[in-house]
This record gives structure tokens, sequence and C-alpha cells, in this order.
DNA sequence: ACAAACCTGTTTGTGATACAAACCTAAAAT
DNA sequence: ATTTTAGGTTTGTATCACAAACAGGTTTGT
């Protein structure tokens, strides 16, 4: 069952391994939405990374971003896709094989 | 507990982070010393990847790199430093936690 | 009313990184 | 002797992460 598939763990979803998105997926996961904002202070993210971050979970169709106004003031509002809650849930289980092998089996 | 510190999983050790690395470290953490020829199989790395990640986690001081002639052949043996088995197993813990994070704490 | 400061983000510039392909050196084979 | 194989290394390219500069609009201060 071990052989040669360690060679497997190379294979992980990069748009989540990333530790920056991987934060900002497992808010989103639990969240359903969340602003600018809240990411921004929960994820402790600069806000021209959060903003690059947020741009490549959304080219990857990992999460669906709104703009609009709120209270005259400009919000964004991010939600995770069905696409993204699938890769997330995919990344995990990767990971949790991951862990295995790193104690030995 | 939770709070706050779900930023702290950006700071994650990326020299281990990276999969190639972790496919590397993993094998070296449980063998004490392995050849080139052995990583390249196990690991399913080109010869060029396998090669420069081993430089980097030579350049961390994570492993050691030792080059002779075995049977007239150049033979590359590798094993990993004190300081490369603390870092795998902080970076193991760090996972750890990730893991519980992703899972809701 | 005008300017300065603030809010909510985006774009740009720079340096590091990963990957694959080309390359290198010595030994074996033909 | 020339080619092929073995065991790696170096180079080239494209992507990426990060921080700093910028932008568009709003509020505050005077």
């Amino acid at each position: 069952m071990n052989d040669e598939n360690l060679h497997d763990l190379t294979e992980v979803d990069r748009i989540i391994h990333e530790p920056a998105r991987l934060v900002i997926s497992t808010i989103l996961y639990t969240v359903k939405e969340a602003d600018f904002l809240f990411l921004l202070h929960e994820s402790g993210l600069t806000k021209g990374n959060l903003s690059s971050h947020l741009s490549k979970l959304e080219e990857a169709g990992y999460i669906t971003i709104q703009k609009r106004f709120n209270d005259k003031k400009p919000q964004t509002l991010c939600s995770m896709t069905p696409l993204g809650r699938q890769a997330f849930e995919e990344y995990r289980a990767h990971i949790k094989k991951i862990m295995q092998k790193m104690n030995g089996e």
C-alpha cells in the first residue's frame, strides 16, 4: 500500500496549498460569505496580497466575488462555490494522507 | 483559543511546505541516508528538480550531501541533519493544527 | 468650500521559485 | 574510436508572492 505512491503527494492542489489561500479557503468554507475587511483582519494578510489571492481563487472558480456599495462605501463580498468546496474537501483528504505518510505509514 | 490565530497558519515553513521537498523530507526523515537514484525513483521527480530541491534543502541546513564514487560511478548521498529533523517535526505539528482549523476547530 | 485624512481596495515592481530541457563528465558498450 | 549509458547539474522561462505605490470615492476639519 506504500511503495511508489509517496510521489502522489506532489500532486496536491497548489491553488489551495499556498498558505495565504489556505487560510482564506478555510474561512470561506465555514462562513459562506465574507467581505474583504473581515477576511483582511481574520487572515492577517496585507490588502494587496489578499486582493491578488482572492483574484486567483476566483480565476480558479473556487470563489465568487460580488462588489456592491454598502452605506456609500465599496464592499467586496466573497463566497465559496461548490467547485471550491469540493476542492477544499479533496485537499483536506490529501493532507490527511500526507500526514499518515509523514508519521511513517 | 481560536480567534485571530488562523493567520498563524501562513507562517508554515516554506522550505518543507513545497510538495517536492515534503516528499524528499518525508523519505529522509525515516531513512537516515539515501542516494540520488533512490530518491529519484521514490519521489517521482525529474533529475533536474530533484537536484535543485536537494540543493535548497542543503542550503537551508536541513540535509547534508556527500558525493563519492561507488563502483567507479558518482554517487550522491543525502541525509537529514538534526536541524532538518527538528524542522520536519515542527512542520508536522503545524500541519496538524491546520487540519484542526480546516475541520472547524 | 476647500483640503487633508480616511476607507476600500487594485495595480505595479521586484525578487524568489519551480519546472523542464539542455548540458556536462566519465565509464561501458559496440 | 565512436556511441550510448549513467549520474547528475546548469540554464532558461514562466509563474508567483509580497510589499509599496496608486486610485476612486467619502468623511472630517476649519
